[in-house]
Formats: structure tokens, C-alpha cells, sequence
RNA sequence: GACCCGUUCGUCUAGUGGUUAGGACACCGGGUUUUCAUCCCGGCAACAGGGGUUCGAUCCCCCUACGGGUCGCCA
């Protein structure tokens, strides 16, 4: 049975999808999904000077990449199209009418302005409970400007009237200015919808949240490798909860769960070391050939190539348990890529501090030399082997063949990266350090 | 300034008129992996302050402080 419940996510198309906007879309999306309502995606761009093309598909984009759909839409289209505001004009004029009928409006240099009664209004918000507005004293509103466009508070309530929206969930930036769009609705003799006014996600010091900010824009998760799945169950978590400790939500289980009554009344920090550990736990989860498919596609995006990498994509599955977002995997694929390798000076220092560090892998060169297999088991056993003779335990020679192998003081386990590093280039890596360290 | 919303560990949060105030991230310590950035175990750490109401308040009410939002011919 369908319900009559109707949300929309309404974003101005000026720039990238924010991580607020996108929060914003996932509860309507979740809503919709969760009372098996309609989300309609409606584009407010009256304001010709300030969107672009571009915009508006990098909010698509982003969306579409947390895949969040929408039932009605610019797109997909639907019973109350056009989805775009700067395509409704007859419908603002019809509505502009009636209220200058009804004597609403009086013109200023040009531009129309709605006449605010001021009278008090209670909102029963979904989040924030009831919220009186007692002692007003707004300005009266401009609804049209001299060249006859319109403006955000009047095209809003009137597509939502249009579009039969139910709930209008958005962020507790507009509980302030819902008294005047309550204004507008009792003058067109039209009931408002229920309101739900979710809080603010902030910056880690508490301000507001803005273009230049780390972690505001959707891209960065794009183009940062993050897995959409941790993305959006971060965003969820960043004003919501089930009520209990639990904290990891596949796609439908969050649909099933989700409810407005439980979103949270007060703002929240944005915490990017969370999202990246959050991601971390979905790459680590990930089924390895999926892992392994989406860090090549990231790759290829990223120019990166594996050409001349022997089996690139056991490489790659090397990595899976390693890696906080893909992002983080050109750097660490540098062993791999290039002939010589990039000593890292601190680690370095370490190997040289250690006494005998330099014997240990002339002896483990040689061992390795007259391997025939080369494997990690075999591996395993030769390292452990050199070991013994020469009388320490295997971890005093892990962290300098380690080294010796990439340069690096961390990586992947070492046996596998060994095998696939192949025996020439780990023998004549070693041979480098040792002349290295003498 | 006016109006509106908020305030539990550093962060995200659970929670109830009587709890050792719980979980997660981060951090610290230990263990495992005889390497490591995984994993496991342990630890640190919070009810903004002041008044009420009450036998009893983190929880209910008021005030203050602090934070955020709105007051645009931006959305």
C-alpha cells in the first residue's frame, strides 16, 4: 500500500553537494523509503546568476553515488513536472495573483513585497517539538524581484503545495524563517505540511560548516576513495541512532530503522577521523574481488598505471586490511611501481641502529639467493632458518629486510609482499641497503 | 540587537526521577600477528553553572553562561 507521504530535497545548485545538503537528502531519502512515501527532487534555481550546469550535476553526482534515488525528479520526471523552479514561472504568476488579489502585496523600487502579519505561529516540529513564535517582528518579505523572478520563501511554499509535499525535512537553518512560510500558506488557504527541522552538522571546533571546510564537500569523498556504503552510515550516525549501541547499518536495515522522532535536537561535530575508520571497517569487510575490482576502477580514474606491475591484482588485495580509503593506495603501491626504492630516512636510522643489521641480511641475501621457490611459505621458512643460525629471533630481521624490500618502516604483511615483489628485485634491494648501511 | 534552537567523556552518542552514567572514534597501556597501519584485551575521560520542584535530580521548571541559527531583491 502506498503511502501519501511525500518528501523532497530541494538544493540550489551553486555549487558541490555539501555534506549537510547530503545528510539532509539521505533522512528525506530514508523517510520516503521507511513510510514507502515518494522523494521528489525539485531544483531551486530562481537565482539565474548564481547556478550553473556544473552544479547541478555534481549534486546529481554526489546523490547518485550514495545511492540515494529519487521518484520524481528533473530526470525521471513525474505528475507534478516541471522539477526545475525556473520552469514553473506560470505557476508562480498564477499564485503571485492571489495573494495581490487578496491585497498581500504592495510593490517596493520595482520588486513585490508579501505584507507580514506577524500574528504568532506555533510550529509541532518532528524534531524539535513545539515552537512558538510569539513576539514577531519580521520585516515584510520580498516575494518577486523588479525583474520578476521570484524568491526562495515564496517558490518553496508554493511547490510544496504544488507537489503535495507531507513533511518538510530540512536543516534547523530554516526553523526561523518557517513562520514566514506559515504566513504564506494561510494566505493561500493552504495547510502546511508537518516540519522537521534537523540539526546542523559543524566543524570539529564548532562553527559552521563552509565550502572550504575538510570534509564538506561530497567530492572529496568521490575522489578520496571512500566506499559510498561508510559514507552514508556516517552521515547517518551524525544525528541519528537506534537507541541502542548499535552502530553499523547496511543500506536496508537503515531504511527499516529510521525514524524522525529519533534525529537528534542538537548539532553535531563533523569527525573525519570517524568517517575514515568507519570506511576502513567497510573496505576491510568488503568481499576481497570487490575490493580488489573497486580499487582498480579508483586507480584508473586516478591515472595510475599498472602496466608494468606483475600481477597487479594480488598487488592490490595486498593492501585491502591496510588502507583507511583508497586514496592512500598510489602512495603505498611505490615499492611496486618503481625500480628503486624511496628510503625513508627515519626508518633508516632504525635499521642502522641495530647492531648487526647488516650481517643479518648479507646472510639473508644469501639464503635467498639459492631459494628456488619463491613463495611466502618458502619464504617464511628460509627467513626463519637465518634466523636460527645466526642466533636471534626472526623479528630482528623482519624490520630490516622490510625495509630493504621498500624503503618504508610499514606495509603490507611481509612474506606475501616479498612474493610478489619477485626475487630479483628483493635480492637487489637488499644488496642496495647493505652497501647502504656499510 | 531582536527572535528561535541547543548544551552528557576531546568527538559522535545511549540513558533513567534512585545506574558503578553505557557504547563508538581518538588517545594511552598490554597481548597476538616472532614485522606492521589489522585484530583482541584493558585504561583515561562527561551530565555547562546557579536556583527551584522533590525524600531524591543528569533527567522536570526558571535564570545565567556558552554555542548555533534567522532577521537578504541568497537558497
Amino acid at each position: 500500500m502506498p503511502s501519501s507521504t511525500r518528501v523532497r530535497f530541494a538544493p540550489s545548485p551553486t555549487g558541490y553537494l555539501h555534506v549537510g545538503g547530503a545528510r539532509t537528502a539521505l533522512f528525506n531519502w530514508l523517510y520516503a523509503r521507511h513510510t514507502g512515501g515518494t522523494l521528489v527532487l525539485r531544483v531551486e534555481d530562481t537565482d539565474a546568476a548564481r547556478n550553473t550546469a556544473e552544479a547541478n550535476e555534481a549534486i546529481f553526482e554526489g546523490l547518485r553515488w550514495l545511492e540515494i534515488d529519487w521518484d520524481e525528479g528533473p530526470d525521471v520526471g513525474g505528475d507534478f513536472s516541471p522539477y526545475r523552479q525556473s520552469e514553473r514561472r506560470e505557476i508562480y504568476d498564477r499564485y503571485f495573483s492571489r495573494l495581490e488579489e487578496k491585497g498581500c502585496l504592495y510593490e517596493d523600487e520595482g520588486a513585490m513585497r508579501f505584507r507580514m502579519p506577524n500574528q504568532p505561529v506555533e510550529i509541532d516540529d518532528l524534531v524539535c517539538g513545539e515552537v512558538r513564535f510569539e513576539d514577531r517582528q519580521d520585516p515584510d518579505m520580498t516575494i518577486r524581484r523588479a525583474d520578476g523572478s521570484y524568491i526562495f520563501h515564496f517558490v518553496s511554499v508554493v511547490d510544496d503545495i504544488e507537489m503535495q509535499i507531507s513533511h518538510v525535512i530540512r536543516g534547523e537553518d530554516h526553523l526561523s524563517n518557517t513562520p514566514k512560510h506559515i504566513d504564506l500558506y494561510r494566505a493561500f488557504d493552504a495547510a502546511p505540511p508537518r516540519f522537521a527541522h534537523i540539526p546542523l552538522i559543524l566543524n570539529q571546533d564548532g562553527s559552521k560548516m563552509s565550502k572550504r571546510d575538510q570534509g564538506a564537500s561530497m567530492q572529496e569523498y568521490i575522489d578520496g576513495g571512500y566506499d559510498p556504503d561508510a559514507v552514508r552510515n556516517y552521515l547517518l550516525l551524525l544525528g541519528w541512532n537506534p537507541g541502542d549501541d548499535r552502530e553499523k547499518f547496511r543500506r536496508e536495515e537503515m531504511i527499516e530503522l529510521f525514524d524522525l522522532g529519533k534525529v537528534n535536537r542538537s548539532h553535531a561535530r563533523f569527525d573525519l577521523e570517524k568517517c575514515l575508520w568507519m570506511n576502513q571497517q567497510y573496505l576491510l569487510k568488503m568481499p576481497t574481488p570487490k575490493f580488489v575490482k573497486t580499487a582498480v576502477v579508483y586507480l584508473e580514474k586516478t591515472g595510475l598505471s599498472l602496466e608494468h606491475v606483475s600481477r597487479p591484482l594480488e598487488v592490490i588485495e595486498l593492501f585491502q586490511e591496510k588502507i583507511h580509503r583508497l586514496a592512500e593506495l598510489p602512495e603505498m603501491l611505490g615499492p611496486f611501481l618503481q625500480d628503486e626504492v624511496e628510503v625513508d630516512p627515519q626508518a633508516l636510522e632504525k635499521v642502522r641502529s641495530r647492531e648487526g643489521a647488516g650481517d643479518l641480511l648479507t646472510a639473508l641475501n644469501a639464503a635467498f639467493e639459492s631459494m628456488d621457490a619463491w613463495d611466502p611459505e618458502s619464504l617464511e621458512t628460509a627467513l626463519k632458518a637465518t634466523a636460527d643460525e645466526a642466533g636471534v629471533k626472526p623479528g630482528a630481521l623482519m624490520f630490516p629486510l622490510r625495509f630493504a624490500a621498500s624503503g618504508r618502516p610499514h606495509g603490507p604483511d611481509l612474506y606475501p609482499m616479498l612474493a610478489l615483489l619477485g626475487k630479483d628485485t628483493v635480492i637487489k634491494r637488499i644488496k642496495v641497503t647493505i652497501s647502504l648501511l656499510s
